[in-house]
RNA sequence: GCGGUCAUAGCUCAGUUGGUUAGAGCACAAGAUUGUGAAUCUUGGGGUCGCGGGUUCGAGUCCCGUUGGCCGCCCCA
């Protein structure tokens, strides 16, 4: 037993974890790459004043904060969008437009444990600024359900709930809710799946009495699933702002329908995001089954770079979270068992036959083939056992016989055959066989 | 921060009303086996029974505390 265990909520990546990890970054990031996202990192510890300035001071309960030792106040990043509002906002004259960028990175939070939630996790975030229309959404919305459709999940397996806080506002307002109103009531909307009628009991407290007709305007909105019922429950209002704002509408789910996307989708004004800098559309992806907590989450956060220092920049990003992601793959048996066999093992017969076997390991290393061989002399026998155990596809056979005859054994371990070639030609066959001549 | 539950080998788990030196399977390693495949057999390494205290002639077992895991609440950027 270790004297010294990993702190809690932290992982380790032994190598057989690290290849899972490293499967769902790679196809993670090659596409965000098709997409053209650009990719790019930063620090993973920030000043604190970062957070907090962004989400308030009691964000710091929530943060591996500490002092360092020049004295400044710290913290381990617990997001990537403050972070990346800082970067965009600091070159915001000098960056080609449109700013598509994404990032991989592993976040801190210091919270308690739960079933796809620990202290440490890693994040895919996407993002583009400076783009204030549905365009915007319209990237971001199909890259985030490419990336989870790139492992074989399908509109079976997960969804994405769309929503709109603007809509809920221009809405609001048409019923004539000053804004302290109307943030109240999205507050009771965020609640409500899980408190019920208790969600509106904060509203309560500060406006008094729910007006039982405006909650009713309010359940009702909670019901419409699709575009067309948008339109009627909200089109006959006669709000210019609500027209202009259903045209943003069609133009989003018009280009994801024009995509084949449109079984991902659901409209649910359901979601509005706790967070205050949200400020137009956000969306969820959730499991099919409703067993996970959210896959992913994202929105338009139009006021968030300027509030952090930089100049006015529209934004809209996401974020896909790793460990439910893992936990959905692998109910779903999409976790590929990922083994990383050798190409070749050469099976060496002793401390001569071992020099020249290191020729052509060497050369074929080089030539970009994975080759393995064992470090200590081994009899033959356990030598094809190791040799089938790695799942190499060939075996390169440097016995005596074969050393004094001038040639390399090649075994085929998949059809169990064998061809002799002269030495010298090891590579050239090896290469041959891989591409198929 | 709160509640429930659990903790014996790398993994999955046995372990009698408290009783000798704590076991099995899998995995790992060596050999049978110095020229051909995941088999079989033999052998081996690996444990402060999470940690600390208490009760007892005697604790893996009972009691208290603590740390950690899992599940849920709060929160969830």
């Amino acid at each position: 037993m270790a004297t010294f265990q990993t702190l809690p909520g932290f992982r380790e990546f032994y190598p057989e974890d690290f290849a899972r990890r490293n499967h769902i970054f790679r196809l993670w990031r090659q596409t965000a790459n098709v997409f053209g996202f650009a990719e790019y990192d930063a620090p993973v510890l920030e000043p604190l004043e970062l957070y907090k300035a962004k989400s308030g001071d009691e964000i710091e309960a929530q943060l591996f904060s500490f002092t360092d030792k020049g004295g400044r106040e710290v913290a381990l990043r617990p997001e990537m969008t403050p972070t990346v509002c800082r970067l965009v906002g600091a070159r915001a004259n000098a960056l080609k437009r449109p700013i598509k960028w994404f990032s991989i990175a592993e976040f801190f939070r210091y919270e308690r444990m739960q079933k796809g939630r620990g202290r440490c996790f890693s994040q895919f975030n996407a993002d583009i600024f400076g783009e204030p229309g549905p365009e915007a959404e319209i990237e971001l919305i199909s890259l985030l359900i490419q990336c989870l459709c790139a492992f074989g999940l399908t509109d079976q397996d997960f969804y994405v709930r769309l929503s709109d806080r603007n809509l809920w506002f221009y809405y609001l307002e048409a019923l004539g809710l000053d804004e302290a109103r109307s943030r109240g009531i999205l507050g009771a909307v965020d609640k409500l799946e899980k408190l019920g009628d208790d969600a509106f009991k904060d509203y309560e407290a500060a406006f008094g009495p729910m007006d039982p007709v405006l909650k009713a305007k309010v359940l009702a909105l909670l019901e419409i699933k699709s575009l067309a019922a948008l339109e009627q429950a909200l089109g006959s209002i006669g709000s210019d702002k609500l027209t202009a704002r259903l045209t943003d509408w069609r133009k989003l789910l018009g280009a994801l329908d024009a995509m084949g996307l449109s079984p991902f989708v659901s409209v649910d004004l359901g979601v509005v995001r706790g967070l205050a800098y949200y400020t137009g559309f956000v969306f969820e992806a959730f499991d099919r089954k409703g067993e996970l907590r959210a896959l992913a989450g994202g929105g338009r956060y139009d006021d968030l770079v300027q509030k952090l220092g930089g100049p006015a920049l529209p934004a809209v990003g996401f974020a896909i979270g790793d460990m439910t992601f893992a936990l959905l793959l692998e109910q779903r048996g999409l976790m590929p068992a990922i083994v990383q066999a050798p190409d070749v093992y050469c099976v060496i017969g002793g401390e001569k036959e071992r020099l020249a076997a290191f020729a052509d390991i060497h050369a074929l290393r080089a030539a970009g083939f994975r080759v393995d061989y064992p470090l200590r002399e081994l009899a033959f026998g356990k030598q094809f056992k190791v040799a089938a155990e790695t799942g190499a596809k060939l075996a390169l056979i440097y016995g005596a016989d074969e050393i004094a005859k001038g040639v390399v054994k090649i075994r085929d371990l998949t059809q169990r055959t064998e061809v002799e070639v002269p030495r010298g030609q090891a590579v050239a066959s090896v290469r041959d066989f891989f591409t198929g001549a």
